[in-house]
DNA sequence: TACATAATGTACCGTTCGGTATAATAATTG
DNA sequence: CAATTATTATACCGAACGGTACATTATGTA
């Protein structure tokens, strides 16, 4: 039989992701409790379990979820604009519009999963999680970037390794700055003295 | 009588509030459980509630701390260098090697601090405190740029206001960078390309 | 209808948390 | 040497945590 057999779940395993993230970017690993976590899925603990092990592992399906959904919005956006600058800005801007929203979830989620990684706070694998994403999210500029100098739209001479993490540091420390409460403007201000990099 | 009644404590208030910044920095005010505290400070519980009271107020009391310890090692960078731009970069080449030192604490007790200001995971004293905090830095950067500016060191068509904006962002994204694990190098090529923001 | 299978709700477990009452101890004043 | 004053250590409190055992209920197959 290829039907699956006994009771089937009565809820969508990704959009019971989907409520996950919401938790898990507003308040954090260590902050998200079960509760909070079992509330916003509409699901019970021993649901929570069978479904996606402890909280360990469910924080790991949310954050690689994360990563695909951002890069895919960033791949839209670049393909969206053919001038390779104009692109790019473009993606900050839409970025720092997203940032500046007030509206939670605020900021970047591998932004405020990073803050937490110390000592015993965050369980080795998450950090390592988010390190990869990071560098997930560095490697599709710098891909970005090499392909704007392979058509001649990138100055030869810049190093797209350099400008990918110069980027990915600008993208980082916009995130921090709206969590303090800078407005959209000062946002675009910071992205527009960035683009000084690009020539 | 001028002198203290009762049994003096036999501990040091100062050095007591920088072992509780490092804890507080390597794991957070969430994470930093009094127990960690407590043993760090080498007194009791009783002995800490009665010389910093909650745990709130304590971090509070470090974060000033750090501010303070921070805003005076950036003046003493920036006065060690009369050329305004030289300056800036040596300030920021010094902070990237802090960042980049893999020896506990790491990344930035403020941006640390900040990615856990969410809903109910942090007090309302104590985002609002990291906030100003941040404002205090960029306003640090402000005043040494409004003054190069005064000195012709600076273009005076560039917005001062915006430049802090973009450099403290620079310096919360390199906070980011240096968590997920980037070498110093790497730092100091995001400093170089973010320099190009001066002229 | 009867059985099998899996998801569900409830109630619970041990641990750790932040914070405090209590009692003993150490140091300064007169 | 007493008396005072504040610090100290121990033990404890209620609450919340992550995680799970158990019995129940709902859905599928035959």
């Amino acid at each position: 039989m290829a039907t699956e057999r006994g009771r089937p779940r009565n809820f969508d395993l990704d959009t019971a992701l989907d409520r996950a993230l919401e938790v898990f970017w507003q308040h954090g690993f260590q902050a998200a409790s079960l509760a909070d976590l079992t509330s916003a899925m509409g699901l019970s603990k021993p649901s929570l379990y069978a479904a996606f092990g402890d909280k360990e592992s469910l924080y790991l399906k949310v954050l690689d979820r994360y990563v695909v959904l951002q890069i895919e919005q960033h791949t839209a956006i670049f393909n969206s604009e053919p001038d390779a600058r104009q692109a790019l800005e473009k993606f900050l801007r839409t970025m720092a519009a997203l940032l500046a929203d007030p509206t939670p979830p605020c900021g970047c989620l591998i932004v405020n999963g990073m803050a937490d990684c110390g000592l015993a706070s965050t369980p080795p694998a998450i950090e390592q999680a988010l390190r990869k994403a990071v560098q997930r999210s560095e490697a599709r500029l710098h891909r970005q970037f090499v392909r704007a100098q392979r058509d001649g739209q990138l100055a030869p001479q810049i190093n797209a390794s350099d400008l990918a993490a110069f980027f990915t540091s600008l993208l980082a420390g916009l995130a921090v700055l709206a969590k303090s409460g800078a407005k959209r403007a000062k946002l675009d201000a910071v992205i527009s003295a960035a683009m000084s990099a690009w020539c």
